[in-house]
DNA sequence: GATCGCAGCGATACGGTGTATCGATGAAAT
DNA sequence: ATTTCATCGATACACCGTATCGCTGCGATC
């Protein structure tokens, strides 16, 4: 196309008189903080932690990036605001009930199952002091179902076990997540990247430098990450169990 | 200042006649991975982990960014390469000895000090599989110092136990670690931080719905980090050797 | 000792990010 | 009907990771 074609096409805007005046504003859609969390979480879920920007946001909303500046202040304040959410759902899933051994285990649970719908929470979870509405109404229902427990009378007691139990469950959802991850990041399917990965493991450890990685390599039956997690669980349990018995 | 002045000073560098020759270039100052890695970790020392950039890196290495991709592929691989250098860290601290709860112990607090010396640590460590040789390295020590210990003859159980600990120990810094970057990231020294923070916090608990975390914080003498981190150590050891009983 | 080839360097560029600024706008208030 | 004003979005800025590619200086070759 050259010069000449193009100023017929697209008159020069450089001057006023040839300009369009702007087409009016339309109604913008209506806003509220709920429904960018939202946009965000779909985002997140959809597309990983990673593209969640605030422009992609803004651009699902139908609106500009700057917009969401009156409702948020920071774009952390918005993943303060995700995870808070997924709190909110962990609540709806309903009250704790039974023994402490029920309550920490169907904290821990829910807490898997959240991560699971939304892989991105992890990776969140770390570095997030816990203030928002729902994390603390969470946080005392916990407390609460726990405190009226044998065992469990002294509040400070209570407060330990859950930061641990916690303490254990992000670490190890973390780790659950991390292969995950890296596979991810890869783009390859699960067997592509085993398959790629197998040969360096391989020359690794033919070294003979980690005689006993290679033990487990070849010789364990590797349990399922559920099976896994429920295991490390068991041993958490136990031990507070035993710090009862004081 | 005029244009006239600015033409005065500097020669239109449009025309090449009246252009300068670039310098020569001075010999690169020599380059390697370990270098360039340290270079990172001062800088995430120091500034931050945020503040670690391919370009801010380069410069301290005075050299273009571009160059650093003859040694790295990814600023994924060299954030890689900066944990393993951590985990030399570990390992230059010597063996492990003892009994296995000591061996466990000498790995949580090694951990731990790595941790404190590097805050960026924690982050990094979530959701980043342990392939390189130093991680490795530590990993094999671990398993050959616990596995030569009574109970540990199966090596699935030693690994599990190393992973349910090792679960543990992340989550735990990592909570340890959030509130000190909430504060870092607010610029506020821990004082004023707490002095901002109070008001919404006393807001929310004159709310009367959290009354188990109004105990907490108005009742509770919190122990030290350290002291907490113990504790939840002392938790999981106990429910290890529980488990070891069957 | 001169020449050449080439690895490796860095200038430049691209598409993306979070967010500050500020004129324009449309709805509410008068 | 007019004015006010909160709010929206275009634009801009500094910075990011990294692809591209011409240039440079060094080591190998003749």
């Amino acid at each position: 196309m050259t010069d000449r074609e193009e100023e017929l096409d697209a008159p020069n805007p450089l001057l006023v008189w040839e300009r369009p005046e702007p087409e009016r504003r339309p109604a913008p859609a209506p806003l509220s903080r709920e429904r960018i969390v939202q946009a965000a979480i779909e985002l997140a879920d959809s597309e990983g932690l990673a593209s969640v920007s605030l422009r992609k946001v803004a651009a699902q909303l139908g609106s500009g990036p700057m917009r969401l500046y009156g409702y948020i202040a920071t774009k952390e304040e918005l993943l303060d605001l995700m995870v808070d959410a997924v709190y909110g759902e962990m609540i709806a899933e309903g009250p704790f009930e039974g023994t402490w051994q029920d309550t920490l285990r169907t904290m821990a649970h829910r807490m898997r199952g959240a991560a699971h719908r939304h892989a991105w929470l992890t990776e969140l979870l770390s570095g997030r002091p816990l203030r928002g509405p729902n994390a603390m109404t969470y946080s005392e229902a916990a407390l609460a179902a726990l405190g009226s427990q044998k065992g469990f009378e002294d509040i400070a007691v209570t407060l330990q076990t859950l930061k641990t139990v916690t303490a254990y469950v992000v670490g190890a959802l973390l780790d659950e997540a991390s292969e995950r991850h890296a596979i991810q990041a890869s783009g390859m399917t699960q067997e592509e990247w085993q398959l790629a990965t197998y040969p360096y493991l391989q020359r690794v450890l033919a070294t003979g430098r980690f005689p006993n990685i290679a033990r487990i390599v070849e010789e364990v039956e590797h349990p399922s990450q559920a099976e896994e997690f429920e295991r490390g669980l068991r041993i958490i349990l136990d031990g507070v169990a035993a710090r009862m018995k004081r």
